[in-house]
DNA sequence: CGCCTTTGACCCGCGC
DNA sequence: GCGCGGGTCAAAGGCG
């Protein structure tokens, strides 16, 4: 944040997909928002550089119709104002200098308060200017012109048209995961009620019988609150009280992932990915106590029901243990992977003959990110690198790839742990999150080790064509990188991350793009878009931008909800994704 | 001087 | 209760 990367994400991803990618979802919407911008705002253009998937969205579909509605309008008035010269006269309130208002016909007279404003944004348009010229110019001329600005305009409008219905489409699909993901968190919290309540519910009614519609009245309170605490939410509470991580939130506004917790009393699931993966071993003696210590306080004095607390327990573990490891060839001691970190330890592991390094994210002030850094020991060429937790900072794009990831692992982790009946995840589901473009065999699910852990296998490329591919294309999309991210140390982890996290984008994305025409077809189009990512002939360009899209969005949502986006839809066409991708064998055996 | 690495000590969970 | 192993702390020293 301090190193300027907010700002050089800004506009290189508008740029990059502007042109290269007009195809994609992400980059139309992207394009979207810099037209937008540029026809309305022009002053704010350079300014609103970051990418936010809400804020966007938002912004497309809240705006667009008053945007077309005063352009209709003001075709009417300037056909009218040909036959209607006197109409003006009749102005009061809209002002003499406001040539468009004082066009406006007596019929609309009673809407001018209202049109004025309307007009006034676009009284600067070209159409609005010739005409005022027109009254110079002769009939022909008046008339061709027009004649040339209508269609132009229409044309315009026929395109915002379109494009708003694309966000809406965007809008619906994002809204339909949420309430996918809603509805299997509450289901699993009625499970969780339901077993906590056979336990609790004699000492309940023999101690509270006093307070019961109380207690039940706070329950029903609390049960959408527990619902979003799954995981150390509590993080979030402490966390609002730390100005830096408040200062850091507002940096980067996770609304997104509201998606999945709309009653989360204002919190922000993000924060309760953050807070999920931190090693909650040693959380009592956590030298950062603002941020995780007494967060875990505040969850463990949170006066929910016990079932609240039962489920707290019952999946902290499984949250906060959440581990993303990542094999890869490396000669470097640590994988350059974006961000800044400190190594805190060093032990000799049993049954490797390599030390293991513990590392920990230095980016912000009590950011819970932690990796484990070791060397194989059957290939000491393989460099291991378990990352925990998510990060409570804005990250440069060089950063986004492997934090997003994590938190798309994460997410999966969750998700699969808690759909499962017998409470293993669902390694298909998780791989596929994490590199769902047909690379699954590469991604290994891990529910047997102490936590779950998903396990990116990059010494076996499925693509080698893909993954061997010269580093520079990517320090493209990665304007705030450092120069050698890609280059020295670990030339095939930035690659590889922003692979497979093109993949997630894409599958999801391209979901959606194929949704919006085809509804009924979004699924049956992936399986297509997953082999078209393992295939070498995919293009750079189009490689980047989708990878840009995913590394450079300072949004960490966006991310995350391409990866939940891709879970639902890929839990609705799991047939079809794995009859066509015969790669995932591995997960597919393990599917519940 | 500040940041980082090194490294021995310490804490904690787990199994016996 | 004890030992083991994983993980973390924090002092000391190095480096730019």
């Amino acid at each position: 944040m301090d190193k300027g990367w907010g700002l050089t994400l800004a506009s290189d991803p508008v740029s990059v997909f502007s042109s290269n990618n007009n195809n994609s979802p992400v980059g139309s919407f992207l394009k979207i928002k810099r037209d937008f911008i540029s026809d309305h705002n022009m002053d704010h253009s350079r300014n609103n550089n970051m990418f936010q998937f809400p804020g966007s969205l938002s912004a497309g579909q809240d705006e667009q119709p008053p945007s077309a509605a005063h352009e209709v309008d003001f075709f009417k008035e300037r056909i009218d104002k040909v036959g209607d010269d006197d109409s003006k006269t009749t102005s009061v309130i809209v002002k003499k200098e406001n040539s468009i208002a004082e066009l406006a016909p007596r019929s609309t007279r009673t809407a001018l308060d209202v049109n004025t404003g309307l007009h006034l944004l676009t009284a600067n348009s070209r159409s609005d200017q010739s005409t005022v010229d027109d009254g110079v110019s002769s009939d022909v001329d008046d008339k061709r012109s027009k004649n040339n600005e209508l269609a132009q305009l229409q044309m315009e409008l026929q395109k915002m048209n379109t494009e708003n219905q694309r966000l809406k489409d965007m809008l619906g699909q994002v809204t339909t995961s949420y309430s996918a993901l809603q509805m299997h968190f509450a289901a699993l919290m009625q499970q969780h009620q339901q077993q906590n309540h056979g336990k609790e519910s004699n000492k309940e009614q023999q101690n509270v019988q006093g307070k019961s519609s109380e207690e039940k009245k706070h329950e029903d309170v609390v049960v959408p609150r527990q619902f979003m605490d799954l995981g150390p939410s509590a993080e979030t509470d402490e966390l609002s009280n730390s100005s830096s991580d408040e200062r850091t939130r507002s940096g980067t506004p996770q609304n997104h992932i509201e998606v999945a917790s709309p009653k989360n009393n204002g919190k922000l699931p993000y924060d309760q990915e953050n807070s999920s993966f931190r090693d909650g071993k040693r959380i009592g003696r956590e030298e950062s106590p603002e941020s995780e210590s007494q967060a875990w306080k505040v969850q463990k004095t949170d006066p929910a029901s016990p079932a609240n607390k039962a489920i707290e327990q019952s999946t902290e573990a499984t949250m906060r243990k959440a581990r993303v490891s990542v094999r890869a060839r490396s000669e470097a001691p640590m994988i350059t992977d974006g961000c800044q970190w400190r190594k805190y330890g060093q032990k000799m592991a049993k049954g490797n003959p390599c030390p293991r390094a513990y590392y920990r994210c230095t980016m912000a002030v009590g950011c819970p990110v932690r990796k484990q850094v070791q060397r194989c020991a059957e290939d000491r060429t393989i460099l291991i690198t378990t990352y925990e937790g998510n990060h409570n900072h804005p990250l440069p794009p060089a950063a986004m790839a492997m934090a997003s990831t994590t938190a798309a692992a994460a997410s999966m982790l969750l998700s699969g742990s808690m759909s499962s009946a017998d409470g293993i995840m669902n390694p298909n589901l998780l791989a596929r999150a994490i590199l769902p473009a047909g690379s699954s065999n590469m991604a290994t699910i891990s529910a047997s080790a102490p936590f779950p852990t998903v396990t990116l296998d990059l010494t076996h490329n499925p693509n080698p064509l893909q993954f061997q591919r010269p580093p520079p294309q990517f320090q493209v999309p990665f304007p705030g990188q450092p120069q050698n991210f890609s280059s020295v140390t670990t030339p095939q982890l930035p690659q590889v991350f922003g692979q497979a996290l093109y993949n997630q984008s894409k599958f999801s994305g391209l979901q959606l793009s194929q949704e919006i025409g085809t509804p009924q077809l979004g699924h049956q189009a992936q399986p297509h878009l997953l082999h078209s990512g393992q295939q070498p002939s995919l293009s750079q360009d189009t490689l980047s931008a989708a990878t840009a899209a995913i590394t450079a969005d300072p949004n960490f949502t966006a991310a995350l909800a391409a990866a939940i986006s891709s879970i639902i839809g890929g839990a609705n066409s799991n047939t079809t994704n794995n009859n066509n991708n015969s790669n995932a064998t591995n997960n597919t055996s393990h599917r519940n």
